[in-house]
DNA sequence: CGTTAGCACTCAATTGCTGCGAGTGCTAAC
DNA sequence: GTTAGCACTCGCAGCAATTGAGTGCTAACG
């Protein structure tokens, strides 16, 4: 069966149409369409054809039609195909106010940019957190706190800052806080997680003498350190917009759903696999069935990679029934990773 | 109308059946029940007394009785009662485990508290970061990053730690950060937002000389810690739980509950006045009407105060539908209270 | 006088039925 | 190739009948 460009013509009708209304199109519908001056009969031998090719569904006998999988893939295919070519101008985001402000923590920067994409685009987000490659180690800072404890502060490339309050059990005066301080940055500033092996912790053991232990403490918070950036946080936003859409909150779906966002481990291991194959283009839309978590088989997700400079990188996704505007998410993403880019290309070189 | 205790056991009886089924309950059902000998009929004549008192109602004529809040009250003040001599003893939670480990970031605990507390109880948890009270700056620390940036650590009591990375645009000498360091840790430490005034900021910037931008940029940074603090975040937990209960999920009402649970402001506004009139007891319930947040009105919450030692406080709430099980929920985070006391009053004294 | 059996009554929920309407597929005519 | 016409399907709203849980009342009982 041929896929003529009327035939096109009118799969891109129904899947907009239904993007707007939620509800199964009718060949009428269609034909009092501006651009078709065709009438229903016509339409619904070819709307017969695109559904033989799998392109389009009937929920039931006497219902109009909705877009398969299949069909959505079509069109979002061409979608992007179109975008490489002509760039549509959206109004942007207000992530410039967002991105001109000091940015003191990572985290906080990712939720407020997962907070306006919600809102704008009435869908769900999630955000993982940065990832950092092999990471290595900036530099730490120790500093002594009250009755036996000292402050580690362990400061990744990246600026990726964690805090570990230790208790050293002794109380070191300032002179020795000094020299394990320098000791410490001197051997390991600039190591990777690999780097630092056995060896070179027990050459600093006994160059720490007395405070052997404490050292032993201050790697395990590095460790720690670097390890949590293995366990990369995820952050969701907008939730509750899955409300409006009613073929998502039928029956038990709701609650399902947002208990998968909710509980985000799932959404973690799901991400790592969205990432398996496009590697040449940073956005990836997922519709239905190619959703690799369960819950969501009824969704699409749109994804992007974001990237703060220095291989710290994350991704990001929309989430939102299988009519989404995927013009509008595509856009907006694209929009969103040209700021990023823009604000953390430059300073950073 | 008097209230014998007759009247009262058959209260606490529809409201303990009615809490496991969520269903009207009749007067068969109670009659059967083990420690009733007495004929429905006999409990019908009762049930009529206690809809006079309006402490039961029924939802249509032909339909079993529920509590009203008003019985809901008077069952859970009777319970509160009892609960000041005998002491039940409730299985305690796992929070063990988690209070011995090093918690390097009250968050992180408290993020914790609230899943366990959640899926413990299979009612929603809502947890207030604490609330630091007329704080004061116990040190900060400065280290240089790459190009014209540092990293200053500010430290409050309580062991609140915030890192921000400042751009100063010119690069410092190690010695010229040393003599800073010095500087501001000699003259603010000890000293509380209200205390760091424009006397002593001036003072500073003449003493600082040349680098009186950067010291600028410090305080700010300070005051940003400080302003924190006030605007305490609010973690949620559990919020799926609500779909366990049909009464909350009914209509749109599942999706509102959702939205107030992400938006979380309103809550926070809500929490201050939570704790009005509750100083001698630090347990309250919050029955239907009662709970001074819209979204909640056919819910009920039970709170309490958490103390992290060192005056560092919070809130701490369990949200569940009105026919909750108060007795288990109260228990609960009494127990909760307990351990956190019990580890955190020791080692801080 | 408190308790109970009996009975008429109420009303939500369920079931089954009907008519409506949107939409289709097919056929025949243009 | 396109269109008008028509029979057909099927979800859905509306309505009546039925069911059943539960009540309130009254009269009898110990």
């Amino acid at each position: 069966m041929e896929l003529d460009s009327r035939k096109k013509a009118i799969l891109y009708a129904i899947i907009e149409n239904y993007q707007e209304t939620g509800e199964p199109v009718g060949s009428r519908t269609i034909s009092k369409l501006e651009h078709f001056k065709f009438s229903p009969a016509t339409i619904r031998n070819e709307m017969a054809d695109l559904e033989e090719m799998g392109l389009i569904v009937q929920p039931h006998t006497s219902a109009g039609r909705i877009p398969t999988d299949k069909g959505y893939r079509l069109y979002v295919d061409k979608m992007l195909e179109e975008q490489k070519e002509a760039k549509k101008d959206i109004p942007a985001l207000p992530m410039a106010d967002l991105l001109s402000k000091r940015i003191d923590r990572v985290e906080e920067l990712l939720v407020k940019m997962a907070q306006i994409l919600a809102s704008n685009t009435n869908y769900t987000t999630m955000v993982t957190g940065p990832h950092y490659r092999k990471n290595k180690l900036k530099f730490l800072q120790l500093s002594s706190m009250t009755d036996g404890k000292i402050l580690a502060v362990v400061v990744l490339e990246g600026n990726m800052v964690k805090n570990h309050i230790l208790d050293v059990g002794e109380t070191l005066d300032p002179q020795e806080l000094l020299n394990l301080n320098f000791l410490l940055n001197n051997r390991l500033n600039g190591l990777s997680m690999e780097e630092i092996n056995l060896g070179l912790i027990s050459s600093m053991k006994e160059e720490a003498g007395a405070h052997s232990q404490v050292v032993l403490q201050i790697l395990d918070a590095v460790a720690e350190t670097f390890a949590q950036e293995e366990t990369y946080p995820i952050y969701t936003s907008g939730a509750p917009n899955i409300f409006r859409y009613p073929e998502l909150t039928g029956g038990d779906r709701a609650s399902e759903l947002i208990s998968t966002l909710e509980e985000k481990k799932e959404l973690g291991s799901a991400i790592g696999q969205l990432s398996k194959g496009g590697s040449q283009q940073d956005i990836q839309v997922f519709i239905g069935d190619e959703v690799p978590v369960d819950s969501m088989k009824d969704c699409s997700v749109v994804t992007a990679t974001y990237s703060l400079g220095e291989g710290v990188q994350g991704k990001i996704g929309i989430i939102g029934p299988k009519r989404m505007n995927y013009q509008k998410v595509v856009d907006t993403l694209k929009d969103t990773m040209n700021q990023l880019d823009q604000v953390f290309a430059k300073p950073e070189e």
